[in-house]
DNA sequence: TTTATTTAGTGGTCTGACCATTGGTATAGC
DNA sequence: GCTATACCAATGGTCAGACCACTAAATAAA
């Protein structure tokens, strides 16, 4: 009664092990684990069992199966925790308010650590994207991939792949939204300048000033709500 | 270009339906899903297929198979997802950093929040665990779980269920680092004091003081990578 | 009523077969 | 000798059917 939480599946074990046997080879991203083949004969376990232990890992994003060449280990991901996450908030998109707040203090997180990061090249994307989304306004068009565009190269600026991903789902969610009502010409023309703003003070490595203008840039979602 | 990406596993499109159905149905956690049979007939697919995808879906927490019974929707637990995913970040050196800096923002921004939202419940909870925590540290004893719930309660109290559950996985994080080389007596006796500090400054009011603090009790994890 | 037993249904594992995709190799053509 | 093509062996994807193990609920016994 005391160890009966250990529910022992066969799969569970196997996927165990691979898990074991990554570590103990001190295996990374991209390197070959034994074939389906080698995994039975090694574990003694049927093909069924291996199957569902890969696949599940693979969900985890542990590892990578590619159909007729073979099974790879993965990258270090919050991919699989964050879809969960997502499937999760699809049943009540009440969070509304709860979001467009955690998505301030990300921007605004996002914006300190890309001027510690510093790399120009992102910025001349970010700005590369902010004309792309002027001249779209311009011939009166929904600029929505575009502002996206700009959010995620700014947190991919931060060259913090963590940041990114934990960020990635939140403005993923933003932009699903904004697809049903988007936004008028004029505030379009006006989150352009904004962008810009922002931009600037980024590249003038100054941080108040570009928290300033990001705040600037998300006040009226605040009031959206 | 766009859709090359997806590989359609038939596995991986049956999961999405299950997800689909779930949502479809506005399922919670406990309630039953088809079992394999019904599944197999409904979907038109083979049983190694739904097996496969159910066998995913119960690592990422979604469904709860039990054996003899049948499936149940899971819960919004993501600790054991995290489980599952995290056992190779600590040879990650890049990982680390990047999850101590992203642990910071989210601090720093729960912090604030906490102050905006303002629930004295919290803080006096805040309080409670700090007092447990000197407690432990008296008697010589590690305060794992007492730290890890000071800083959860700080999440709680920001009111932002999202946040919480956003910094709840980076935060599980760091309590099983702590878990292997757990810090010294005096270093433990100051962190009591600085969440102290933080607790005082977030009482006052005071944003500024309340993120200095709060990022005095972060330095040192930033070196300790 | 309470307890023990049976039973039908469910998931767990195994086997063996065949298909689809891939990467490398052998071959043909230049 | 080099390149392009065809081929082949290995690998993963899917399927079908069988049998085992477990659970909960119906049934029988006390």
């Amino acid at each position: 009664m005391l160890n009966s939480s250990e529910k022992v599946n066969l799969s569970h074990i196997v996927s165990e092990r691979i898990k074991a046997y990554i570590l103990e080879k001190d295996m990374r991203e991209g390197d070959k684990l034994p074939s389906e083949k080698q995994l039975i004969d090694a574990l003694g376990v049927s093909r069924t069992v291996v199957r569902e232990a890969l696949k599940s890992m693979e969900m985890l994003g542990i590892v990578k199966i590619k159909t007729g060449d073979g099974i790879y280990v993965g990258g270090p991901s919050l991919k699989p925790i964050l879809e969960q996450v997502s499937f999760r908030w699809q049943q009540d998109e009440r969070k509304m308010t709860e979001l467009v707040k955690t998505r301030r203090i990300l921007e605004l997180g996002a914006v300190e650590m890309a001027i510690e990061h510093y790399d120009v090249a992102f910025l001349d994307q970010m700005d590369e994207w902010n004309r792309r989304m002027a001249e779209k306004v311009d011939r009166g068009l929904p600029p929505i991939e575009e502002d996206l565009a700009f959010h995620e190269t700014l947190f991919r600026a931060t060259g913090n792949e963590t940041y990114l991903e934990l960020s990635g789902l939140i403005s993923d969610f933003f932009l699903k939204i904004r697809t049903l009502h988007f936004d008028s010409v004029e505030s379009s023309r006006k989150s352009v300048d904004e962008h810009q703003n922002v931009t600037d003070a980024i590249r003038a490595k100054d941080v108040a000033r570009a928290k300033r203008e990001m705040e600037i840039h998300l006040a009226p979602l605040q009031k959206f709500i």
